[in-house]
DNA sequence: GTGATTGCAAAGCGTTTGCACCGTA
DNA sequence: TACGGTGCAAACGCTTTGCAATCAC
């Protein structure tokens, strides 16, 4: 995993080669999605942002985010209470283990799945197309304080 | 599984067990989910059900879907489009395999599943307390239609 | 009869759109 | 300089709440 100034300066050139330009508030939600490492809603996304920009409106947040996940940059996560679309970081499609209290998220691999998939497929008939694995709980931290 | 009538009455007599009135919208709603085997958005239930009940309010659908996941009966859905709470009737936990063209729902046991849990959880430290597994698909009757 | 339930209307909330101004390239 | 990008304000769609009328028990 690149440490997180690197990240930064690669979605920055990532959107650059996708013909966006480089402005104040893109670069504040670049830096806020690529040094967080929990679950981010617009709003707190806004909220931290505008410690490194001030002007930053939510609108561009919004806006920003759409193209970072357009470029795979960041994931929309949906969670059970509510459905409010949470936003993270993440490198190649793997499957989230999120904290239900702080909002960490950790990624982890999902080949343990292929047989199930494929059972699944073979006893339904349906052509499965994507899927879904979220893993709810409380990170080590979050065990001790609560 | 039961058939719609009966699962119908079932959750009618759940209902008043649970000291809630048997009402007409109520009964209306109930039928509508009862025999439903695919997605309903709270819209589509409150358009339906207006053919049982014409005087239904969109708000009862709401206030009645909730109770119902309360009790179990119904399941709130979430899709990768967007993020609309969508329902279906559910008996038991067990995991979703849904059809994106028609919202048909299936269900599958999910035993597969422990051993990777219990990976994870070691393997991050964390305390796994609750999960989605959903697929998302072509039913076969969709796959023949595109 | 009476208290739970309903449906309308209005409020609430998160998200998107319209538009004039701004700033990067 | 030109045009992509911004932020404000307003529109929007879905969901929830307030309240008087209604209806199951």
């Amino acid at each position: 995993m690149l440490n997180q100034q690197e990240r930064s300066r690669t979605w920055l050139q990532e959107l650059k080669h996708n013909g966006y330009r480089l402005t104040s508030p893109r670069k504040a939600v670049v830096e806020v999605m690529a040094n967080s490492d929990t679950v981010l809603s617009p709003a707190e996304v806004y909220d931290i942002g505008r410690g490194r920009y001030a002007k930053l409106g939510l609108v561009t947040v919004y806006r920003t985010l759409e193209k970072l996940e357009a470029m795979g940059l960041v994931q929309r996560v949906h969670r059970p209470d509510g459905c409010e679309a949470f936003i993270a970081g993440v490198e190649g499609h793997q499957h989230l283990l999120i904290c239900e209290n702080c909002g960490r998220v950790e990624y982890f691999g999902g080949d343990k799945l292929d047989g199930l998939i494929d059972k699944v497929q073979g006893d339904s008939g349906y052509e499965i197309r994507d899927h879904w694995l979220q893993f709810f709980g409380l990170c080590r931290a979050c065990q001790r304080n609560n």
